[in-house]
DNA sequence: GCACTTTATGTAAGCGCTTACATTTTGGTT
DNA sequence: AACCAAAATGTAAGCGCTTACATAAAGTGC
């Protein structure tokens, strides 16, 4: 706890016998600065072992580099990769992150928003699209470039750096329908507001539509985001008097839940039920059967959010979408319907 | 993209027809403002939609209600529900989490250090303890409060807030032992630059040397954070020519692998052989067998080490370590030593 | 060596807040 | 009504940087 005063940009400069603005053009590496005096700039930061003053910064400079991040949760594996990836290239370019979580309530976001760029953040990375105009004119008006990531959608004013949930679903649910399957359920994360769960039932939908077989109608339920919910989600479609043979699951987090449920409740997983994930997060390979799912591209997906926003704020200027391929794994927990 | 300047406080207490004073009184709830031009102001604030320029608020009040963390990634499950509770606590207290990650990499912790108090972190959560004194010289020159987490350390001159490693090693080695083991294999994660990972290893060999048994040579794997090298290090340790008939892990991860790898290998866990994991995340009670493993109070970590963090601010003084309880969480991957 | 361009450095005006201190207002006492 | 302490408000001096502009130094071509 010393009391000494830190050492100032002034003090640098008089101990390098220089002006404040030239230690200032050191520092940002700016240019115009000869080399030699450069290096006594350099010389003496060192030895007063000087670091700049954060608010002074900023305050003069009218940028913090710090990025924010608004995740649902960080509990969330489907978001730890991303997000760590995300870090790592923001650390790569000087930029720290600010984070904050909103537990998939909307207003909760909406004010961690507004209070991460009061403490502020230059740019923000928000987590799929919907949310009130207001809030998007707020970022407008405040000249907050942003990106939406972990969602994809064409032809939008937004900038989407993620995969197509609902092509993803639809070609998973291809799959499934080709193996036979007929009777489908579906247990996915709560939509209310969700709109990457939506797009997903949406193809869902699509793909059986699609595919022209008579199938029985589908069963949705609707599950939070743990694996015991997954479980109870399983208990009530099997309760179904003609229930399904194929669950397609909107996260892995949910279909490991029903997983495990399946085998407990004797039914081997796929003989005689099949399900699928979403996510390709970790837990999916470490589990038995292992899962069959599509699997997200998350480190790439962080990386591009971060470089997009880098741009934005370079260039300021928009920067294009970014889709993101998906791909199905297949691996143990889909397979061909039972005969009877 | 708007250009309008954005509304001061200046404007405001022109509208209120206050000055800046006040209205900065309002804003920080300093007190000594009648409840009538409270509400003027607010009502200035309403209409022009100000909100305080964030460098100006740093510099001038020399704080940034900001706190950091450097943790060693966030994909691992093991810090992402402590660093969850840790920002909901923050964020309820009107502080803003900013986050960087090391790779358990000493040099890289380092430069983050710096990084997030040259970005304006008013205190620091840090994880374990062993980094180089000049570190923490820095910390104490620069008058930021930091805490040590998920870890503990009696009679320190630092603050942690975690739970005794060492301890909770031993008290899972004794229930190993107990069950008649006598043959132990160790997994731990690198303890090059994970002071917790070492910890863990003496309070095995304690629990060893306490009990008095006569026991094979501990053979202990040291192995990355993931669980494929989990099952490689249980290759290793199977490849003994007397291989354990338990093996304690340092980690959930690495234990899950090696469950995971002894299936493979046909061995029954626990007939066959045992294995007990460290930390208690989602996985281990997801896989089958379920884990014994060892509970680490995750979400009351983060919120005490939040309080403390805030604590420390707002008095200015240090606060004490906070000794959390770990407990065994006996499920199904261990069990008694086979009869042969 | 001169005039001129280019490059390096210095000067100083803010950036938008907080807060110590000064001043005014309020309201209870006598 | 006068007085006074307590409470509310105003004044204004920074906080430590960046950067537009001014000035000085260094090259360049003849």
């Amino acid at each position: 706890m010393s009391h000494t005063p830190l050492p100032t940009l002034q003090d640098v400069a008089d101990l390098a016998a220089v002006s404040t603005a030239t230690v200032s053009r050191c520092l940002n590496k700016s240019g115009h600065v000869t080399e030699k005096t450069r290096l006594k700039v350099q010389q003496a930061i060192q030895t007063l072992g000087y670091s700049p003053n954060f608010g002074a910064q900023a305050l003069a400079a009218k940028r913090t580099n710090t990025i924010g991040a608004i995740i649902p949760t960080m509990e969330n594996a489907i978001f730890a990769r991303g997000m760590q990836a995300f870090q790592e290239t923001l650390a790569e370019n000087g930029i720290t992150l600010i984070i904050a979580s909103c537990s998939y309530r909307p207003e909760l976001e909406e004010e961690q928003i507004r209070s991460l760029v009061a403490r502020g953040a230059d740019a923000l990375l928000l987590i799929g699209q919907s949310r009130p105009d207001v809030t998007y004119q707020f970022l407008a008006r405040r000249n907050i470039p942003y990106v939406l990531a972990w969602a994809h959608k064409k032809d939008s004013e937004h900038c989407y750096i993620g995969f197509d949930n609902q092509a993803a679903a639809q070609t998973i649910t291809r799959q499934v329908l080709e193996l036979g399957h007929r009777n489908l359920g579906v247990i996915v994360g709560l939509t209310q507001n969700n709109d990457r769960a939506r797009d997903r039932i949406t193809g869902i939908e699509h793909a059986i539509a699609d595919h022209g077989a008579k199938t029985a109608p589908l069963q949705v339920i609707e599950a939070e985001y743990t694996f015991q919910e997954g479980a109870k989600a399983l208990d009530q479609l099997l309760a179904n008097p003609t229930p399904p043979t194929a669950v397609i699951c909107g996260n892995d987090v949910l279909a490991v839940g029903a997983v495990k449920r399946a085998k407990q409740l004797g039914l081997a997983v796929p003989e005689d039920l099949s399900i699928t994930g979403f996510a390709d997060i970790e837990v999916s390979e470490l589990i038995d059967p292992e899962l069959t799912t599509v699997h997200v591209p998350h480190r790439e997906m962080g990386i591009a959010a971060a470089k997009s926003l880098i741009a934005m704020l370079k260039t300021q200027t928009p920067v294009e979408s970014h889709l993101l391929e998906t791909r199905i794994v297949n691996r143990q927990s889909l397979g061909p319907v039972k005969p009877h």
